[in-house]
DNA sequence: TGATAAACGAGACGGTACGTCGTGTCTTTGT
DNA sequence: ACAAAGACACGACGTACCGTCTCGTTTATCA
């Protein structure tokens, strides 16, 4: 906190970032992340601890540029198609559709502890909190306010609404049951809530 | 770990117990909870550590329970009526007051830091996660499903509707706002929720 | 130290005394004076923990009270005559008979523990050291005096020499042997003692 | 126990070392031994408890050292004249004269305490025992043993006569009586034990 | 290409908190 | 009324990590 001389980024070790990243996704998926140490990390990954706090302020901080770039890493591997959102013209049909693929990813083991424990620590640091929405959640997001603006255009949806607010109609129950385990999530789930939220409850 | 001989609760000490969840809400409410430690509780208590222990399993279970007590606490106080939901025959109306009276009770200090911590918590240990929604979520959304059940009775809910799902629309949205900071959260944006999602976003 | 209500010596539990002396000796026996503890002592015993705060003031105390315990009944089963010096008329072969004794019960283990436990608590508590050096030792040393008085009545032993000092010259460097682990301790190693103090070191 | 990963000496902090020695001494002469608690050294010396049990494993083993090198620092100062005999020719006038040193040293405060300690713990610990035998205790003794053998070559002491067991008439009954209390330490005293043990019980 | 300055690995350090154990006191319960 | 049982406040234990701070030792630009 006191002194951040700056340290120069260029001659930044590589290797030593990469290490860390995945020391520390080793070691959350391994035990946990509250057992997950700084100390542990560098161990593991080789390297000083110095080295980890040189670059990175806090356990959750590392944590989250690991997670950050192990999407990108996916994304590039699969050809950014994880940044895209059906546009068949049938809306219902592709936000179930995207809804599911949100569900089998949200049980990918690989995926689950580190986003979990990212979620919890933003719970309470506000900060980490907005950075893993803006880096993480927002561009997602995005693209569900996009499909729905498309279907303002063909008329599917009441121009009135606010598709930012639309979105979470969608995306918040299924979060919620994921993050407060309030109840078991499946592609019926997210089908229904998708019916539910185009139709209303009310009859027509 | 090792060794719980079942101490005795008959022989427990009341006066310790209240100090114990005074000081580990005030702790929390203070510092905060990753500050908040189990001495710094048993010792702002003018307890034994030991106390502490025998009682609990940890710093989360302890303030779970001082919570929930903080509740019985104030139910007795405001008698009861938190457990109950408005009925006047219009649904919208009566969802727009129950969620207009969540979001300021969100929106205080005294609830605030620790219901974070907690839902924190939750995120990440899944059997505190689940004692959490039994014993504090679970309450306030079967008065939800009363009051949708009733709609369905009158017909101004479609009886094929789950309302168990259905609750989700409302609640949901808005807790994901206030857990993950992905929006701001008022009256106008609550009573949008009840709009949306009673009546759909398709035209109708 | 605050309230010493005088407990009612008339009331109490033989069978608790007798439990506790067991105790505390087989502990010491088994796991060392150091990782005897009082609430050891007492859960062995069967026996609540103040009852030996009741009669005792320290761990030290009871087991001096238990080791003198056990000298008594050994007394009394061998009929005393461990409380006996021989007296032949050779001064040295009896004080060789008596040293030999004193080797050969200096290294049963069933004596070595306790034994060893007090005189480290008597080199450093001096009020202890007092009791143990009156009760255990004195006794011991008092024969020594009076067969050495016999000997100055016999002419064996001059006059003019104080036993109470002159005693020390064949008990302490064996006692030292043993506690400090100077030296090996045999019967050739107490004759030798002997045959030096009783005749001096220069030429005659 | 578990893991003793060896520790770098070389990186080894000699301020820390210095503080945590002073420290010990100067606790175990205010509070006792039994009251002096590694936290107390370590908070006294302003350091972290893990420096102490990273170099030493356990109390008793740092008052060891701390002991040892006060000895150190005394005999540099003084410039090692502990570490001699006198040979004046009078063997009984040495001797009283080391014995009287020796009687004057055993009631300075300053070593009184932690000697008395490291005694006790060597009584009971027989590794340490044997340690603190070999680097306090013998250098002393060997002194006595050399002198001894150059009484013989004048034939003021019988050739036969064993030194090594020989000094032990003049310096057990003398840790004997101080170690155990068992009698009064003076001049006199050691000056009747050089007498006797010279030239025996016996009448000449 | 060799000097020099940084980032690096290693890990000792002063600290804080952990969870456990034992102390000596106090209270409850059974007899 | 006493003794067993054991909860309690307290304090030390020995361990694990924290974040800071040297230590040499690579590296990797610039002189």
């Amino acid at each position: 906190m006191v002194k951040q001389p700056a340290p120069d980024t260029t001659r930044r070790s590589e290797k030593s970032r990469r290490a860390i990243y995945d020391a520390a996704l080793a070691l959350v998926g391994e035990v946990g992340y509250p057992k997950t140490t700084i100390e542990g990390i560098a161990a593991r990954a080789g390297v000083g601890k110095q080295t980890i706090y040189r670059w990175w302020s806090s356990k959750a901080e590392v944590l989250m540029e690991a997670f950050l770039d192990l999407g990108e890493q996916s994304a590039h591997e699969a050809g950014q198609e994880s940044y895209t959102f059906p546009d068949t013209g049938d809306l219902a049909a592709d936000l179930k559709a995207v809804l599911r693929a949100t569900v089998d990813e949200l049980r990918d083991p690989r995926f689950e502890v580190p986003s979990r424990a990212l979620a919890a620590e933003g719970v309470v640091n506000e900060q980490l909190g907005r950075e893993l929405v803006a880096k993480l959640l927002q561009p997602s997001l995005q693209l569900y306010v996009e499909r729905l603006r498309s279907a303002q255009d063909t008329g599917a949806v009441r121009p009135e609404i606010d598709p930012r607010i639309a979105l979470e109609l969608f995306v918040s129950p299924l979060a919620q049951r994921w993050l407060q385990h309030t109840g078991p999530i499946d592609h019926a789930y997210t089908d229904t809530l998708v019916d539910y939220a185009l139709y209303g409850l009310t009859p027509r």
